[in-house]
DNA sequence: CGCAGCGTGATAGTCCATTCTCATCTAGCC
DNA sequence: GGCTAGATGAGAATGGACTATCACGCTGCG
């Protein structure tokens, strides 16, 4: 048979197809957990790689900790990380000429922007009353 | 007395100074290591530690893999990553009009922009044949 | 030169993210 | 309902990067 639809995966589909922007392995654990008790992490990472191999997620690499997960699929796109919140988001344009920034006989096959700041939920708070990082789904903006 | 001056500490500081560009804890080992023999992994990081601290290096994360190390004080510029040799190098110029990314209510910090390609040495290269990764330092462009 | 104490080398240990193991469970086909 | 292979959950195990430990060596001051 092979390949069975069971509670589990259908609840890291949703969660990482729910929200707006990637996860990382512990908000999509969360997410899913408040559906499916009882879930375990090891599951979330099998179905993660999982999903991955079957081009339905991608993984966003960040500097300096581990992957997170957006829907595959997307057009180009870059992300914001949010200084306060740790949370990250898609931001949609993409400045060209990047091009013009490579020395002579170098050959660029791809490029990431990463804009670090706080978001707009993070931005508007009194400096330390912020919403801990990854401790939820994006529920704002 | 405090802070003295040993052969490693000299060593992995001129590795890092002469190369053009951001590199790895085993690039700086290896350099460093050339110089003084029986030189340790230990003292190198420790050394990386401390000269980060006292504001002589930086370091400069990297998606989904360890920190390179590159010079303080340099001016804003961005890096490329070689797919093939895996070696980092600099890139002067940096394109404005990012703030023009950034979603209404967003606070804008600082941004990392990082290319991927084949540096010239491995774009020239007959595919396979380039120099293996982070064994050796900037030698070449 | 002599001494004090920082620096070093080798290795064990720590910290995390991720994967493996295995007994148990269950979706899907009969 | 019954069966079987794929899935799951809990915890152990792994791997990689980095740090701590500690005995010994070397710098730098007197």
């Amino acid at each position: 048979m092979s390949v069975r639809r069971t509670d589990q995966r259908a609840a890291i589909r949703r969660a990482v197809s729910a929200a707006q922007r990637p996860l990382s392995v512990q908000e999509i654990f969360e997410a899913a957990q408040a559906e499916v008790p009882g879930l375990g992490l090891a599951t979330v990472y099998r179905n993660l790689k999982r999903l991955t191999e079957e081009g339905f997620l991608r993984t966003v690499q960040v500097p300096g900790e581990a992957g997170r997960y957006e829907l595959a699929g997307l057009c180009h796109h870059h992300h914001f990380l949010c200084d306060v919140c740790g949370r990250m988001f898609d931001i949609p344009s993409c400045m060209g000429g990047l091009e013009r920034m490579v020395p002579a006989g170098f050959l660029l096959r791809r490029h990431e922007v990463l804009l670090y700041g706080r978001c707009d939920g993070c931005a508007a708070q009194p400096e330390g009353a912020c919403v801990g990082a990854s401790g939820l789904l994006g529920s704002e903006s």
